[in-house]
DNA sequence: TCTGGGGTCCTAGGACCC
DNA sequence: TCTGGGGTCCTAGGACCC
């Protein structure tokens, strides 16, 4: 989809079309400011000028979505607010509206889903769809039906995506990027030379920003770059997995499935707080904070119907480096009580003597409540132990 | 006044078992 | 009297993605 939720905020507020617009995340005086806009007879009869601007509001946080115009100011996605604020002061800045952006995808996945039913979700904005087995897909290479998908999702939501049509998910990835906003491009296999190939290896679905620089580091910059190089000598100098998966995909090979279901692994709340807390001085809020995720995690297992039994919790400091720990129990659990109780643990082997930045909570090795595994007791192979307490002087803390 | 939130997958060492 | 080999599970950190 393109710039999705900033489409999606536009849907309600259509006199921000063509203006420079961000979705930022977080920021408590954004909410109340959108909260505190005048009324109008209908939200798109709000005043323009009446809107906050991003110079007056940028705080901790980083945009998630900019408008096509923002873009042209160099604005872009998880760029920190105050860096965007300066290089486009005047625009508009919205909060973020995950139910809205999640209603929305519903609907456009299922537009996609009765014209092609083998779809593979890749978060709230992106799906992978196989057209192989669908009547016409084969129809100019598939453009027809990309075009049908397109003006599907279009006529049903008002909302424009791009679609990249290729033999695997790896270049369809790629080429789906080539033709934005709302375009259609079609790479065949013999393209690979004139149109992979000269693309900057960051673009691989797979590499960022380690892999680029090391890549860099060996003067290999572009995709064809990485296809020149000896399949052995990938691999003795990135490792055995992940050379032998350099080499495969610059030669735009890949033979991953589009996969239409999967269980979630994990789920988990953090949050970043307004400025740093420390774990003595601001004891009491941290620990309503804590208690809170704990149970905003325990709503969300309960409502998707889940059970875990591996509980952690995540700190980022102010330096920004990141702790985690976790303790595995022996029961299954989705109760708030068990999950804070567990999590307070955790707590307690992590070193709190600086300032911290966010904190998160996380169940993971689930499994479906209602599965025979979630009424069961631990087994001797899977039996819980408990990990010293490595930091015993913080241990009264929470 | 840099740098969100929610995920997946991989690696590597250690415990533990047969 | 020197301690093999294979397997699973757990934990911490890190890369990467949307």
């Amino acid at each position: 989809m393109d710039a999705f939720y900033a489409s999606v905020e536009l849907l309600r507020y259509p006199q921000l079309k063509g203006l420079p617009v961000v979705i930022g995340g977080g920021r408590r005086k954004v909410d109340e400011a959108i909260r505190d806009l005048p009324e109008g007879r209908t939200l798109a009869d709000i005043p323009v000028d009446a809107f906050p601007r991003l110079k007056d509001y940028a705080g901790r946080g980083v945009i998630t979505t900019a408008t096509y115009p923002a873009r042209q100011f160099g604005v872009g996605s998880a760029m920190g607010l105050m860096k965007a604020a300066k290089l486009c002061p005047q625009a508009i800045i919205l909060p973020v509206d995950f139910d809205q952006y999640r209603a929305y995808s519903r609907q456009f996945k299922q537009i996609i889903l009765d014209i092609a039913p083998v779809m593979q979700d890749r978060g709230v904005d992106e799906v992978y769809i196989d057209f192989t087995e669908v009547p016409g897909g084969q129809r100019e290479g598939g453009r027809v039906l990309a075009r049908l998908i397109q003006k599907s999702i279009f006529e049903a939501t008002g909302l424009t995506c791009s679609i990249g049509v290729a033999p695997n998910k790896l270049i369809a990835k790629m080429a789906s990027e080539f033709d934005k906003p709302n375009g259609i491009s079609i790479v065949h296999e013999e393209d690979l030379q004139t149109r992979i190939w000269p693309l900057p290896v960051r673009k691989v679905n797979g590499i960022g920003p380690k892999a680029d620089a090391k890549l860099e580091r060996f003067g290999l910059r572009t995709v064809g770059d990485i296809a020149a190089q000896d399949r052995d000598w990938l691999i003795a100098n990135f490792g055995k997995a992940t050379g032998a998966w350099m080499h495969e995909v610059s030669w735009g090979r890949d033979d991953r499935p589009v996969v239409t279901e999967s269980e979630p692994v994990s789920m988990s709340r953090e949050t970043t707080f307004d400025r740093d807390l420390h774990a003595v001085r601001d004891r009491a809020e941290l620990g309503a904070i804590f208690t809170h995720l704990c149970e905003k995690v325990a709503e969300d297992l309960q409502r998707k119907g889940y059970v875990g039994k591996t509980i952690g919790i995540k700190l980022r400091y102010d330096d920004f480096r990141i702790a985690t720990r976790d303790q595995t129990i022996d029961r299954f659990t989705a109760d708030g009580k068990a999950i804070r109780q567990t999590a307070g643990q955790c707590l307690k082997r992590v070193p709190l003597e600086r300032p911290l930045r966010l904190i998160g909570v996380r169940v993971g090795a689930l499994v479906r409540a209602d599965s025979a595994e979630a009424a069961a007791p631990a087994t001797s192979a899977s039996r819980a132990r408990t990990p010293p307490d490595a930091a015993a002087q913080t241990a009264s803390l929470f």
